[in-house]
Order: structure tokens, then sequence, then C-alpha cells
DNA sequence: TTAAAAATGTAAAAATAAATACAAATAATT
DNA sequence: AATTATTTGTATTTATTTTTACATTTTTAA
């Protein structure tokens, strides 16, 4: 268990951004100051130097920041050297995408089982996995240690399947079945929901003016 | 064009989730307070009030809130009243579960065409949809008046869909692929990156004390 | 060698967001 | 009719986040 240096949730929302950013540059790039990065992400240059701070002295003044360090330093930071296992629960379009997505895998993630409670697809495989039933889900966590549970079923299942995910000692959760899960003490909970997103751009489509926030 | 009454981004960020809290209610329940809403949307009872006061003076002392009222003013408030017309591009696995999710329909949203380049899909229906060609995205948009586009393609052809949306006068852009688009003048992006959600609640995982934000 | 330019790290200030606390209004109870 | 309980709306306080400003360090140029 990694010691609390308490970096503030915000700076954490950004870590992934500034990954993002690097992983952008050409190879041969060395360093990056923390204006250009801040151009890349889009934010304030001090927020940058700033955020970086709470992961140590990373930089070096008159000089800037050495890329592979602060590569490192993230992806330490964020855990994505842990390599976490996760499951997927539901294979509908949303599940399959998140099964064929690599963006999980090369950030570090490991994509163990995938589970639908549909008969029609039970063994059937999707980007390399076979299908499993949710009565397999003990066995799989147990064997693989699963850390991370993504939902993908449809809404009225999703309560039922965060229930059986935390009972198989899941502690993490990503939801993307429009409802609000249960609070779960220990049981850190992250919700995407599609429409929620577009309601947000429809509020400031009527409005160019304002400045959404991220 | 609605008059800025300036509701803070945080605010804004939540009215969806209100909303969907009053879709969880009984229908023969009349009115709700702060309090009860606050449960459900696991917010703290005065945020409620004061999210709710930016949209006027909606609730009764010591009586609480009309939900019917409630509803129509964040309706309202988040465009859902306007019938804007969205198109998706990109109909692989992630559009086509973006083409079936009902959840945009139920807010108000029209899903109006589906577009990919790939010539094997050209042509084939995806959720009662035609699949068109990214040729025959102008005149769609002028057809129906797009006022979103949805980005679900992969990474390497977002930033050229979304020019050519905003060529064609789209000023709404829910960007699923996991790259940084360039920021235009007058264009709300909003981006969901599917692994940076991940990468948030691995940072967690290792701290179960701390507590992230939404 | 010295001066100017580039860049970090952070103190201090400013801006934004959230929580507390309570007056005012309404409803329920005695 | 008076009292108590409920509940909103918001002033005030507290917490968090962002930005500004600058001393400090390093590099480059004169």
């Amino acid at each position: 268990m990694k010691e609390n240096k308490k970096i503030p949730p915000a700076t954490v929302k950004r870590l992934p951004l500034y990954l993002q950013c690097l992983d952008l540059l050409d190879e041969n790039n060395i360093g990056i100051s923390s204006k250009r990065l801040a151009e890349l992400a889009k934010v304030n240059d001090a927020q940058v130097r700033r955020d970086l701070s709470y992961l140590g002295t990373l930089g070096t003044r008159g000089v800037g920041y050495d890329i592979s360090t602060l590569r490192n330093q993230l992806q330490l930071e964020l855990g994505l050297v842990e390599g976490w296992s996760a499951v997927i629960v539901g294979t509908g379009n949303l599940g399959s995408a998140l099964a064929h997505y690599g963006g999980f895998r090369e950030k570090g993630f490991g994509i163990v089982g995938l589970f639908d409670d549909d008969p029609k697809k039970i063994n059937s495989q999707v980007a390399g996995l076979v299908i499993k039933p949710l009565s397999d889900l003990e066995k799989y966590c147990e064997k693989f240690n699963v850390a991370i549970g993504i939902i993908a079923t449809p809404g009225e299942y999703a309560q039922g399947v965060a229930d059986q995910l935390i009972n198989c000692g899941v502690r993490s959760i990503l939801n993307f079945a429009p409802v609000l899960l249960k609070n779960t003490p220990d049981v850190q909970i992250r919700s995407v929901d599609l429409s929620q997103e577009l309601q947000i751009l429809s509020y400031y489509l009527d409005r160019p003016v304002l400045k959404a926030v991220d």
C-alpha cells in the first residue's frame, strides 16, 4: 500500500492527461518544459509545474523535465506498473468496444475475463477472450486476483453485477451503465454516463460564450 | 440564444444528475425535498438547494420542490427541449453502442445520421439508421441542422473528422477517441477517455483511504 | 566573465466550490 | 391559536483549485 502523499483530486484527474501528452512527443525528444506540456494539455503552465511537484522534484531549473523520468513517475504514481487485472461484465456493443480497445492494455491493465448471462453469448469469443457466465466470476476473481470490474450491462442489471463484483473482492468499479450505483465502504466507483455528457454539452450549445469545465 | 445567467460549471455538471434522480422516483410522488434529492444524488443537501437556486426560486419553504416543475426547469436549462440533432461518426462497436443507446433519444437528442468511411459498412444498417460515407456529412448537417457531432472513430481519424464536423457547422463535439482534439473558437468539445478513467481508478486502488472526486 | 534568457518550484493572491448555519416560510400538532 | 417541526434560500465561512509573481537555478550569448 502506498503512503498517502495526498495529491489533490483535481491533480489526479490531470495526471493521465500528461501521460497522454508525453506519448504524443517525437521519440528523440529527451526533455520537455512545463510551457510546452501545458500547451499540449491545454492547461496553465504553472498548473503543470504545481501538479508535477506533487510527484517530487522532477524538473531542473533552467532546463525542464526529463521525459522518461516524468513518464516513469506518472506511471508509478497512477499505479500503472502494478499490472492490475480487470474483468468486463456485459458484452453488448459497449462491452465489446471495451474488450477491443487497446488503450487499456497499453496502459498496463489486463482484461482477464469477459462475462455475460445471455446463454447465446456464453462460450463465444470477443477480442480473443471467451465469454463466461457470471457464475464463473468468483473463480476468475480469485484466480487472477481481479482488482477492477468494468460494468457495461444494461442499466437494470448494473447494481446486481456491482454487488457480485464487490462480493468477489473487487474494490474498484468503472461503470458505464446509466444508473447510480450504491456506495459501499472501501469500494471506489467511477461512472461514465454517456447521456449526461451530452446533456452538459447541450447546456453550452445555447451559450457559446461560456466556458465549460473538463 | 439564452441569456447568460452564469451557472457555475460545477453546478452544470450536476444538473443531469438531478434529472436522473428524479427519474428514479415513483410516479405518484409529487414533491421532493433537497434532503431526499441529496441522498439520491449523493451530495450535500445545501449543495442541492444552492444548485437549484441558479434555476430560479423553484421550491417552497417548509414544503420542498414540485417534481414536475423541477424536471421542466432542468430540461429547459439544459436545452433538452430544443430537440438538438446529432450525428455519430464511426460505427465500430463503440459507435454502434452509442447508436443503440436509448438514453440519448430519451433525453431529447435525435441521432439523425451514422457515418463511416469503411466501404464494407456503407449502406448497412445499425439501430435502424443507414450508414453513410463521410462525403454525405455536409448534406446531412444542412438538412437536419445538426448541432452535435459524436466521434467514435479510432484515434487516428478523430481530428480529421472533427475538422469536417466543424466545417459543416457543428458547434459541439462529444469525442470518444483517445486523442486530444485541437481547440477551435466557438466550438465546445467534451472528451471521454476510457483509459484515463481507468487510470484515475487505478490511482485510488492503492490508496483506499483517499476520496476521489466525481 | 558577465549578462540575458529560459525554466523550475512555490509563496501569495485570486477565483471557485462546498459546507455550515440560520432567518423566513409553511405545515402539522397540541 | 400557539407551538413545534420541516424545509427553503442564502449569508457567511471554510476548503479547494487556479493563477500570478518571483526568487532561484541553469544555459546561452555577448
